[in-house]
DNA sequence: CATTTTAAGCTTTATTTAAAGTTGGTGGGA
DNA sequence: TCCCACCAACTTTAAATAAAGCTTAAAATG
Protein backbone atom coordinates (compact mmCIF):
# COMPACT_ATOMS: atom_id res chain seq x y z
CA UNK A 1 0.00 0.00 0.00
CA UNK A 2 1.24 3.27 -0.92
CA UNK A 3 0.28 6.53 0.75
CA UNK A 4 1.04 10.08 -0.16
CA UNK A 5 1.61 12.06 3.23
CA UNK A 6 1.18 15.97 2.95
CA UNK A 7 1.99 17.62 5.95
CA UNK A 8 4.16 20.70 6.84
CA UNK A 9 5.47 20.17 10.22
CA UNK A 10 8.95 18.51 9.62
CA UNK A 11 8.52 16.66 12.93
CA UNK A 12 5.72 15.32 12.84
CA UNK A 13 5.41 14.54 9.04
CA UNK A 14 8.54 12.44 9.97
CA UNK A 15 6.80 10.79 12.73
CA UNK A 16 4.41 9.65 10.99
CA UNK A 17 6.31 8.41 8.19
CA UNK A 18 8.06 6.25 10.66
CA UNK A 19 4.91 4.99 11.94
CA UNK A 20 3.39 4.01 8.42
CA UNK A 21 6.52 2.50 7.10
CA UNK A 22 6.71 0.25 10.47
CA UNK A 23 2.83 -0.87 9.97
CA UNK A 24 4.62 -1.38 6.25
CA UNK A 25 2.99 0.94 3.92
CA UNK A 26 5.39 2.48 1.42
CA UNK A 27 4.92 6.54 2.09
CA UNK A 28 5.70 9.70 0.16
CA UNK A 29 6.42 12.51 2.07
CA UNK A 30 5.69 16.52 0.70
CA UNK A 31 5.58 19.43 2.56
CA UNK A 32 3.13 21.56 0.81
CA UNK A 33 0.37 21.81 -1.16
CA UNK A 34 1.71 22.46 -4.58
CA UNK A 35 4.17 19.55 -4.24
CA UNK A 36 1.49 17.51 -2.96
CA UNK A 37 -0.29 18.15 -6.50
CA UNK A 38 2.46 17.22 -8.39
CA UNK A 39 2.52 13.56 -6.40
CA UNK A 40 -0.76 12.98 -7.07
CA UNK A 41 -0.54 13.78 -11.03
CA UNK A 42 2.49 11.31 -11.23
CA UNK A 43 2.15 8.50 -8.84
CA UNK A 44 -0.33 5.88 -8.07
CA UNK A 45 -1.77 5.70 -4.56
CA UNK A 46 -4.00 3.53 -2.22
CA UNK A 47 -4.46 6.80 0.07
CA UNK A 48 -3.69 10.50 0.85
CA UNK A 49 -3.07 11.70 4.45
CA UNK A 50 -3.83 15.84 3.81
CA UNK A 51 -3.06 18.06 6.39
CA UNK A 52 -5.18 21.47 5.61
CA UNK A 53 -3.39 24.29 6.40
CA UNK A 54 0.11 24.33 4.30
CA UNK A 55 2.16 27.00 2.22
CA UNK A 56 1.09 27.73 -0.88
CA UNK A 57 -1.97 25.76 -1.74
CA UNK A 58 -4.11 24.33 1.32
CA UNK A 59 -5.13 20.91 1.48
CA UNK A 60 -9.11 21.44 0.79
CA UNK A 61 -8.01 23.28 -2.77
CA UNK A 62 -5.43 20.11 -3.21
CA UNK A 63 -8.63 18.15 -2.48
CA UNK A 64 -10.91 19.69 -4.90
CA UNK A 65 -8.42 20.23 -7.70
CA UNK A 66 -8.02 16.15 -8.00
CA UNK A 67 -11.46 15.71 -7.63
CA UNK A 68 -12.39 18.22 -10.34
CA UNK A 69 -10.03 15.61 -12.50
CA UNK A 70 -11.66 12.31 -11.69
CA UNK A 71 -9.27 11.17 -9.19
CA UNK A 72 -11.06 8.88 -6.04
CA UNK A 73 -7.73 8.25 -4.01
CA UNK A 74 -9.37 7.94 -0.95
CA UNK A 75 -8.54 10.88 1.38
CA UNK A 76 -8.34 12.04 5.02
CA UNK A 77 -7.71 15.39 6.06
CA UNK A 78 -5.92 16.56 9.16
CA UNK A 79 -6.55 19.59 10.55
CA UNK A 80 -5.72 21.32 13.87
CA UNK A 81 -9.46 23.01 13.93
CA UNK A 82 -12.25 21.04 14.84
CA UNK A 83 -14.53 23.37 13.31
CA UNK A 84 -17.82 21.96 12.30
CA UNK A 85 -17.29 24.36 8.97
CA UNK A 86 -14.07 22.83 7.87
CA UNK A 87 -15.28 19.29 8.29
CA UNK A 88 -18.50 19.76 6.39
CA UNK A 89 -16.37 21.56 3.57
CA UNK A 90 -14.08 18.55 3.70
CA UNK A 91 -16.20 16.43 3.19
CA UNK A 92 -18.39 18.41 0.68
CA UNK A 93 -15.13 18.47 -1.48
CA UNK A 94 -14.86 14.70 -1.60
CA UNK A 95 -12.96 13.86 1.47
CA UNK A 96 -13.57 10.17 2.77
CA UNK A 97 -12.28 10.86 6.40
CA UNK A 98 -11.27 13.81 8.54
CA UNK A 99 -9.03 13.80 11.98
CA UNK A 100 -8.56 16.35 14.47
CA UNK A 101 -4.97 17.00 15.63
CA UNK A 102 -3.36 15.82 18.03
CA UNK A 103 -4.94 12.07 17.54
CA UNK A 104 -3.53 8.72 18.23
CA UNK A 105 -1.82 6.88 16.05
CA UNK A 106 -4.03 3.61 16.89
CA UNK A 107 -6.57 6.14 15.44
CA UNK A 108 -4.92 7.25 12.06
CA UNK A 109 -4.01 3.46 11.61
CA UNK A 110 -7.83 2.08 11.58
CA UNK A 111 -8.87 4.63 9.47
CA UNK A 112 -6.52 4.20 6.77
CA UNK A 113 -6.62 0.99 7.33
CA UNK A 114 -10.80 1.54 6.61
CA UNK A 115 -10.34 3.87 3.73
CA UNK A 116 -8.01 1.85 2.03
CA UNK A 117 -10.24 -1.80 2.72
CA UNK A 118 -11.38 -4.05 -0.35
CA UNK A 119 -14.50 -5.15 -1.12
CA UNK A 120 -16.55 -3.07 1.23
CA UNK A 121 -18.72 -5.89 2.38
CA UNK A 122 -16.28 -6.84 5.52
CA UNK A 123 -15.03 -5.04 8.69
CA UNK A 124 -12.00 -7.24 8.52
CA UNK A 125 -8.26 -6.80 8.34
CA UNK A 126 -7.39 -9.55 6.67
CA UNK A 127 -7.03 -11.23 2.93
CA UNK A 128 -7.80 -14.85 2.32
CA UNK A 129 -7.20 -16.61 -0.28
CA UNK A 130 -7.20 -20.78 -0.46
CA UNK A 131 -5.76 -21.98 2.91
CA UNK A 132 -4.01 -18.78 3.29
CA UNK A 133 -4.61 -16.12 5.47
CA UNK A 134 -3.00 -12.78 5.34
CA UNK A 135 -3.04 -10.41 8.48
CA UNK A 136 -2.89 -6.96 7.67
CA UNK A 137 -2.20 -5.77 10.89
CA UNK A 138 0.18 -8.48 12.30
CA UNK A 139 1.89 -8.71 8.94
CA UNK A 140 1.69 -12.30 9.59
CA UNK A 141 0.91 -15.05 7.16
CA UNK A 142 -0.69 -18.24 8.15
CA UNK A 143 -2.00 -21.36 7.16
CA UNK A 144 -3.32 -24.54 8.94
CA UNK A 145 0.50 -25.22 9.41
CA UNK A 146 1.52 -22.81 11.14
CA UNK A 147 2.23 -18.94 10.12
CA UNK A 148 5.49 -16.97 9.65
CA UNK A 149 5.79 -13.22 9.32
CA UNK A 150 6.94 -11.54 6.47
CA UNK A 151 9.12 -8.06 5.68
CA UNK A 152 7.31 -4.90 4.90
CA UNK A 153 8.21 -5.61 0.91
CA UNK A 154 7.16 -8.73 1.08
CA UNK A 155 3.75 -8.01 2.81
CA UNK A 156 2.64 -5.27 0.03
CA UNK A 157 3.74 -7.68 -2.62
CA UNK A 158 1.18 -10.28 -1.47
CA UNK A 159 -1.35 -7.63 -0.12
CA UNK A 160 -1.53 -6.53 -3.87
CA UNK A 161 -1.59 -10.06 -5.57
CA UNK A 162 -4.47 -11.17 -2.42
CA UNK A 163 -6.36 -7.87 -3.30
CA UNK A 164 -7.20 -9.00 -6.91
CA UNK A 165 -7.04 -12.60 -7.27
CA UNK A 166 -6.72 -14.20 -10.55
CA UNK A 167 -5.69 -10.81 -11.93
CA UNK A 168 -2.18 -10.50 -13.57
CA UNK A 169 -0.22 -7.82 -12.26
CA UNK A 170 2.90 -6.54 -14.61
CA UNK A 171 6.37 -6.19 -13.03
CA UNK A 172 6.12 -2.36 -13.96
CA UNK A 173 2.63 -2.35 -11.77
CA UNK A 174 4.00 -3.79 -8.81
CA UNK A 175 7.24 -1.37 -9.22
CA UNK A 176 4.98 1.86 -9.63
CA UNK A 177 2.68 0.21 -6.31
CA UNK A 178 5.26 -0.29 -4.03
CA UNK A 179 8.51 1.16 -4.98
CA UNK A 180 6.84 4.39 -6.62
CA UNK A 181 6.68 6.01 -9.45
CA UNK A 182 10.24 7.78 -9.39
CA UNK A 183 11.54 4.67 -8.39
CA UNK A 184 15.40 3.71 -9.04
CA UNK A 185 15.14 0.34 -8.38
CA UNK A 186 15.80 -2.55 -11.01
CA UNK A 187 12.73 -4.56 -12.45
CA UNK A 188 14.80 -7.05 -10.73
CA UNK A 189 14.04 -6.54 -7.68
CA UNK A 190 10.71 -7.42 -7.70
CA UNK A 191 11.78 -11.38 -9.16
CA UNK A 192 13.34 -11.40 -6.19
CA UNK A 193 10.81 -11.11 -3.77
CA UNK A 194 8.43 -13.11 -6.06
CA UNK A 195 10.88 -15.81 -5.55
CA UNK A 196 11.05 -15.08 -1.51
CA UNK A 197 6.69 -15.60 -1.54
CA UNK A 198 7.26 -18.57 -3.63
CA UNK A 199 9.39 -19.69 -0.97
CA UNK A 200 7.30 -19.21 2.08
CA UNK A 201 4.24 -20.07 0.59
CA UNK A 202 5.51 -23.05 0.09
CA UNK A 203 6.97 -23.72 3.40
CA UNK A 204 3.23 -23.37 4.71
CA UNK A 205 2.22 -25.99 2.43
CA UNK A 206 -0.20 -23.27 0.62
CA UNK A 207 -2.81 -24.57 -1.77
CA UNK A 208 -2.58 -21.35 -3.82
CA UNK A 209 0.52 -20.22 -6.13
CA UNK A 210 2.21 -17.30 -7.61
CA UNK A 211 1.68 -17.99 -11.66
CA UNK A 212 3.84 -15.99 -13.87
CA UNK A 213 2.50 -15.32 -17.07
CA UNK A 214 4.89 -13.80 -19.81
CA UNK A 215 4.23 -9.76 -20.53
CA UNK A 216 1.40 -10.16 -18.38
CA UNK A 217 2.53 -10.45 -14.89
CA UNK A 218 2.11 -12.25 -11.63
CA UNK A 219 -1.65 -13.26 -10.59
CA UNK A 220 -2.63 -15.91 -7.74
CA UNK A 221 -3.89 -19.38 -8.62
CA UNK A 222 -5.05 -21.93 -7.15
CA UNK A 223 -3.18 -25.06 -7.17
CA UNK A 224 -4.27 -27.63 -9.51
CA UNK B 1 -25.54 9.33 -14.63
CA UNK B 2 -28.58 6.83 -13.30
CA UNK B 3 -27.56 3.62 -12.44
CA UNK B 4 -29.32 -0.20 -11.73
CA UNK B 5 -28.01 -1.96 -9.30
CA UNK B 6 -29.41 -5.25 -9.01
CA UNK B 7 -27.58 -7.40 -6.02
CA UNK B 8 -29.10 -9.76 -3.27
CA UNK B 9 -26.25 -9.51 -0.90
CA UNK B 10 -28.06 -6.71 1.29
CA UNK B 11 -24.90 -5.46 2.40
CA UNK B 12 -23.32 -4.93 -0.24
CA UNK B 13 -25.59 -3.71 -1.71
CA UNK B 14 -25.92 -1.16 0.79
CA UNK B 15 -21.82 -0.80 0.62
CA UNK B 16 -22.22 -0.06 -3.51
CA UNK B 17 -25.16 2.15 -2.91
CA UNK B 18 -23.32 4.45 -0.85
CA UNK B 19 -19.96 4.46 -2.90
CA UNK B 20 -22.15 5.44 -6.40
CA UNK B 21 -24.08 7.72 -4.47
CA UNK B 22 -21.29 9.53 -2.98
CA UNK B 23 -19.25 9.70 -6.64
CA UNK B 24 -22.25 11.14 -8.10
CA UNK B 25 -24.82 8.50 -9.34
CA UNK B 26 -28.47 8.73 -9.13
CA UNK B 27 -28.65 4.68 -8.03
CA UNK B 28 -31.57 2.02 -7.96
CA UNK B 29 -31.29 -0.78 -6.23
CA UNK B 30 -32.95 -4.16 -6.72
CA UNK B 31 -32.62 -7.33 -4.89
CA UNK B 32 -33.67 -10.06 -7.50
CA UNK B 33 -33.66 -11.01 -11.41
CA UNK B 34 -37.40 -10.15 -11.72
CA UNK B 35 -37.17 -6.92 -10.02
CA UNK B 36 -34.13 -6.26 -12.19
CA UNK B 37 -36.14 -6.85 -15.20
CA UNK B 38 -39.11 -4.95 -13.87
CA UNK B 39 -37.10 -1.89 -13.51
CA UNK B 40 -35.38 -2.46 -16.40
CA UNK B 41 -38.93 -2.63 -18.83
CA UNK B 42 -39.88 0.69 -17.02
CA UNK B 43 -36.52 2.76 -16.56
CA UNK B 44 -34.12 4.92 -18.14
CA UNK B 45 -30.84 3.94 -17.17
CA UNK B 46 -27.35 4.58 -17.84
CA UNK B 47 -25.54 1.59 -16.96
CA UNK B 48 -26.58 -1.43 -14.99
CA UNK B 49 -24.79 -3.46 -12.69
CA UNK B 50 -25.74 -7.18 -12.71
CA UNK B 51 -24.83 -9.98 -10.05
CA UNK B 52 -25.44 -13.23 -11.34
CA UNK B 53 -26.36 -15.68 -8.43
CA UNK B 54 -29.73 -13.86 -8.02
CA UNK B 55 -33.44 -15.60 -6.10
CA UNK B 56 -36.39 -15.73 -8.98
CA UNK B 57 -34.11 -14.79 -11.96
CA UNK B 58 -29.82 -14.94 -12.26
CA UNK B 59 -28.15 -11.92 -14.29
CA UNK B 60 -27.17 -13.61 -17.13
CA UNK B 61 -31.44 -14.23 -18.10
CA UNK B 62 -31.65 -10.98 -17.14
CA UNK B 63 -29.28 -9.76 -19.70
CA UNK B 64 -30.54 -12.13 -22.44
CA UNK B 65 -34.26 -11.28 -21.99
CA UNK B 66 -33.32 -7.09 -22.51
CA UNK B 67 -30.81 -8.07 -25.38
CA UNK B 68 -33.10 -9.85 -26.64
CA UNK B 69 -35.60 -6.79 -26.59
CA UNK B 70 -33.28 -4.84 -28.38
CA UNK B 71 -31.90 -2.91 -25.16
CA UNK B 72 -28.59 -1.97 -25.37
CA UNK B 73 -27.98 -0.32 -21.73
CA UNK B 74 -24.41 -1.20 -20.61
CA UNK B 75 -23.91 -3.96 -18.67
CA UNK B 76 -21.27 -4.62 -15.96
CA UNK B 77 -21.86 -8.17 -14.42
CA UNK B 78 -20.41 -9.26 -11.04
CA UNK B 79 -19.93 -12.93 -10.04
CA UNK B 80 -18.09 -14.63 -7.36
CA UNK B 81 -16.65 -17.26 -9.97
CA UNK B 82 -14.11 -16.81 -11.73
CA UNK B 83 -14.85 -19.75 -13.92
CA UNK B 84 -14.02 -19.61 -17.90
CA UNK B 85 -17.48 -21.08 -18.60
CA UNK B 86 -19.57 -18.25 -16.62
CA UNK B 87 -17.08 -15.72 -18.06
CA UNK B 88 -17.63 -16.46 -21.86
CA UNK B 89 -21.54 -16.92 -21.81
CA UNK B 90 -22.05 -13.77 -19.51
CA UNK B 91 -20.04 -12.11 -22.35
CA UNK B 92 -21.48 -13.67 -25.31
CA UNK B 93 -24.79 -13.08 -24.11
CA UNK B 94 -24.15 -9.40 -24.38
CA UNK B 95 -22.39 -7.69 -20.86
CA UNK B 96 -20.00 -5.01 -21.53
CA UNK B 97 -17.57 -6.37 -18.49
CA UNK B 98 -17.46 -8.86 -16.27
CA UNK B 99 -15.76 -8.28 -12.85
CA UNK B 100 -14.98 -10.56 -10.35
CA UNK B 101 -16.15 -10.56 -6.24
CA UNK B 102 -13.85 -9.24 -4.30
CA UNK B 103 -12.89 -6.20 -6.21
CA UNK B 104 -11.85 -2.66 -5.32
CA UNK B 105 -14.12 -0.09 -5.63
CA UNK B 106 -11.67 2.13 -7.39
CA UNK B 107 -12.24 -1.11 -10.26
CA UNK B 108 -15.40 -1.17 -10.24
CA UNK B 109 -16.01 3.23 -10.58
CA UNK B 110 -13.06 2.66 -13.80
CA UNK B 111 -14.75 0.67 -15.07
CA UNK B 112 -18.21 2.24 -14.72
CA UNK B 113 -17.05 5.53 -15.94
CA UNK B 114 -15.44 3.41 -19.14
CA UNK B 115 -18.93 2.00 -19.98
CA UNK B 116 -21.00 4.61 -19.27
CA UNK B 117 -18.43 6.50 -21.80
CA UNK B 118 -20.25 7.90 -24.95
CA UNK B 119 -18.58 8.37 -28.37
CA UNK B 120 -15.73 6.59 -27.46
CA UNK B 121 -14.60 3.90 -29.11
CA UNK B 122 -15.35 1.02 -26.99
CA UNK B 123 -12.05 0.33 -25.42
CA UNK B 124 -13.30 -3.37 -24.23
CA UNK B 125 -10.95 -5.38 -23.05
CA UNK B 126 -11.99 -8.38 -25.07
CA UNK B 127 -12.32 -9.40 -29.02
CA UNK B 128 -14.85 -11.58 -29.68
CA UNK B 129 -15.97 -13.68 -32.77
CA UNK B 130 -17.56 -16.76 -33.84
CA UNK B 131 -17.55 -18.77 -30.21
CA UNK B 132 -13.74 -17.69 -29.17
CA UNK B 133 -13.18 -14.90 -27.07
CA UNK B 134 -9.69 -12.96 -26.84
CA UNK B 135 -8.87 -11.11 -23.54
CA UNK B 136 -6.83 -8.30 -24.44
CA UNK B 137 -5.37 -8.40 -20.30
CA UNK B 138 -4.51 -11.87 -20.47
CA UNK B 139 -3.32 -13.02 -23.57
CA UNK B 140 -5.97 -15.65 -23.03
CA UNK B 141 -7.74 -17.04 -25.98
CA UNK B 142 -10.77 -19.00 -24.78
CA UNK B 143 -14.15 -20.98 -26.25
CA UNK B 144 -16.93 -23.39 -24.94
CA UNK B 145 -14.16 -26.19 -24.94
CA UNK B 146 -12.15 -24.45 -22.83
CA UNK B 147 -8.84 -21.66 -23.05
CA UNK B 148 -5.41 -21.43 -24.03
CA UNK B 149 -3.10 -18.52 -23.35
CA UNK B 150 -0.91 -16.78 -26.42
CA UNK B 151 2.56 -15.52 -26.79
CA UNK B 152 3.00 -11.57 -27.56
CA UNK B 153 3.47 -12.17 -30.79
CA UNK B 154 0.59 -14.80 -31.57
CA UNK B 155 -2.03 -12.14 -29.68
CA UNK B 156 -0.89 -9.49 -31.51
CA UNK B 157 -1.22 -11.53 -35.21
CA UNK B 158 -4.86 -12.55 -33.80
CA UNK B 159 -5.99 -9.15 -32.40
CA UNK B 160 -5.18 -7.56 -35.29
CA UNK B 161 -7.74 -10.29 -37.34
CA UNK B 162 -9.86 -10.08 -34.66
CA UNK B 163 -10.05 -6.27 -34.79
CA UNK B 164 -11.01 -6.64 -38.57
CA UNK B 165 -13.58 -9.34 -39.01
CA UNK B 166 -13.72 -10.25 -42.65
CA UNK B 167 -10.98 -8.37 -43.86
CA UNK B 168 -7.62 -9.55 -45.72
CA UNK B 169 -4.65 -7.84 -44.13
CA UNK B 170 -1.39 -8.63 -45.84
CA UNK B 171 1.48 -9.91 -45.16
CA UNK B 172 3.64 -6.75 -45.28
CA UNK B 173 0.74 -4.95 -43.30
CA UNK B 174 1.46 -7.79 -40.74
CA UNK B 175 4.85 -6.94 -40.48
CA UNK B 176 4.20 -3.44 -40.10
CA UNK B 177 1.93 -3.04 -37.72
CA UNK B 178 3.56 -5.99 -35.39
CA UNK B 179 7.41 -6.06 -36.62
CA UNK B 180 7.66 -2.51 -37.18
CA UNK B 181 8.44 -0.66 -40.19
CA UNK B 182 11.92 -1.27 -40.43
CA UNK B 183 12.26 -5.00 -39.17
CA UNK B 184 14.84 -7.06 -40.08
CA UNK B 185 12.70 -10.15 -39.93
CA UNK B 186 11.74 -12.31 -42.85
CA UNK B 187 8.05 -11.87 -44.51
CA UNK B 188 8.30 -16.10 -43.30
CA UNK B 189 7.91 -15.37 -39.91
CA UNK B 190 4.61 -14.10 -40.14
CA UNK B 191 3.63 -17.47 -41.83
CA UNK B 192 4.54 -19.44 -39.00
CA UNK B 193 2.29 -17.49 -36.50
CA UNK B 194 -0.59 -17.70 -38.92
CA UNK B 195 -0.08 -21.47 -38.92
CA UNK B 196 0.78 -21.48 -34.81
CA UNK B 197 -2.40 -19.65 -34.52
CA UNK B 198 -4.36 -22.27 -36.99
CA UNK B 199 -3.29 -24.58 -34.49
CA UNK B 200 -4.84 -23.44 -31.54
CA UNK B 201 -7.88 -22.22 -32.88
CA UNK B 202 -8.34 -26.22 -33.91
CA UNK B 203 -7.85 -27.40 -30.72
CA UNK B 204 -10.31 -25.02 -29.26
CA UNK B 205 -13.16 -26.07 -31.51
CA UNK B 206 -13.43 -22.69 -32.89
CA UNK B 207 -16.09 -21.87 -35.10
CA UNK B 208 -14.07 -19.61 -37.29
CA UNK B 209 -10.80 -20.33 -38.91
CA UNK B 210 -8.01 -17.79 -40.79
CA UNK B 211 -8.34 -18.15 -44.73
CA UNK B 212 -5.38 -17.04 -46.99
CA UNK B 213 -6.42 -15.35 -50.21
CA UNK B 214 -3.03 -15.12 -52.46
CA UNK B 215 -1.73 -12.24 -52.75
CA UNK B 216 -4.26 -10.10 -50.32
CA UNK B 217 -3.96 -12.24 -47.37
CA UNK B 218 -5.28 -13.26 -44.52
CA UNK B 219 -9.18 -12.73 -43.04
CA UNK B 220 -11.17 -15.07 -40.17
CA UNK B 221 -13.91 -16.32 -41.32
CA UNK B 222 -16.98 -18.29 -40.04
CA UNK B 223 -15.89 -21.83 -40.12
CA UNK B 224 -18.85 -22.98 -43.05
C1' DC C 1 21.62 -7.00 12.41
C1' DA C 2 17.60 -7.50 9.60
C1' DT C 3 16.05 -5.93 5.39
C1' DT C 4 16.59 -4.37 0.85
C1' DT C 5 18.94 -4.12 -3.49
C1' DT C 6 22.25 -5.47 -7.01
C1' DA C 7 24.53 -8.65 -9.83
C1' DA C 8 25.52 -12.94 -12.01
C1' DG C 9 24.69 -17.36 -13.74
C1' DC C 10 21.08 -20.42 -14.78
C1' DT C 11 16.42 -22.29 -16.58
C1' DT C 12 12.54 -21.88 -19.28
C1' DT C 13 9.87 -20.12 -22.95
C1' DA C 14 9.26 -17.26 -27.06
C1' DT C 15 10.86 -15.81 -31.44
C1' DT C 16 13.22 -16.30 -35.67
C1' DT C 17 15.46 -18.77 -39.26
C1' DA C 18 15.95 -22.29 -42.42
C1' DA C 19 14.58 -25.95 -45.00
C1' DA C 20 11.49 -29.30 -46.78
C1' DG C 21 6.82 -29.90 -48.24
C1' DT C 22 1.91 -28.26 -50.57
C1' DT C 23 -1.14 -25.82 -53.27
C1' DG C 24 -2.95 -23.56 -57.14
C1' DG C 25 -2.53 -20.71 -61.05
C1' DT C 26 -0.17 -19.97 -65.71
C1' DG C 27 1.50 -20.74 -70.13
C1' DG C 28 3.34 -23.62 -73.77
C1' DG C 29 3.08 -27.82 -76.56
C1' DA C 30 0.32 -31.82 -78.36
C1' DT D 1 -8.66 -27.47 -75.84
C1' DC D 2 -6.43 -30.25 -72.55
C1' DC D 3 -2.53 -31.68 -69.96
C1' DC D 4 1.47 -31.05 -67.47
C1' DA D 5 5.67 -28.78 -66.05
C1' DC D 6 6.88 -24.96 -63.48
C1' DC D 7 6.98 -21.30 -60.27
C1' DA D 8 5.57 -18.38 -56.80
C1' DA D 9 2.76 -18.23 -52.78
C1' DC D 10 1.96 -20.37 -48.84
C1' DT D 11 2.43 -24.22 -44.93
C1' DT D 12 4.62 -26.77 -41.56
C1' DT D 13 8.22 -28.55 -38.67
C1' DA D 14 12.51 -28.56 -36.38
C1' DA D 15 16.54 -26.36 -34.79
C1' DA D 16 19.06 -22.12 -33.47
C1' DT D 17 18.88 -17.80 -31.16
C1' DA D 18 17.09 -14.36 -28.10
C1' DA D 19 14.48 -12.80 -24.33
C1' DA D 20 12.15 -13.23 -19.95
C1' DG D 21 12.09 -14.94 -15.61
C1' DC D 22 14.29 -17.45 -11.46
C1' DT D 23 17.51 -18.14 -7.75
C1' DT D 24 21.28 -17.35 -4.92
C1' DA D 25 24.81 -14.94 -2.77
C1' DA D 26 27.02 -10.93 -1.74
C1' DA D 27 26.91 -5.85 -1.15
C1' DA D 28 24.57 -1.85 0.48
C1' DT D 29 21.40 0.45 3.55
C1' DG D 30 19.65 2.17 7.78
Amino acid sequence: MRLLLAEDERALSKALTTILERNHYSVDAVYDGQEALDYLECGQYDGVILDIMMPKLDGISVLKTIRAKGNLVPVILLTAKSEVDDKVEGLDSGANDYLTKPFQTKELLARIRAMTRVGTTQATARLQMGNITLDQTTFELSSPNGSMSLTNKEFQMLELLMSNPHQYITTERFMEKIWGYDSQAELNVVWVYISYLRKKLTALGANIQIKAKRNAGYALEELT
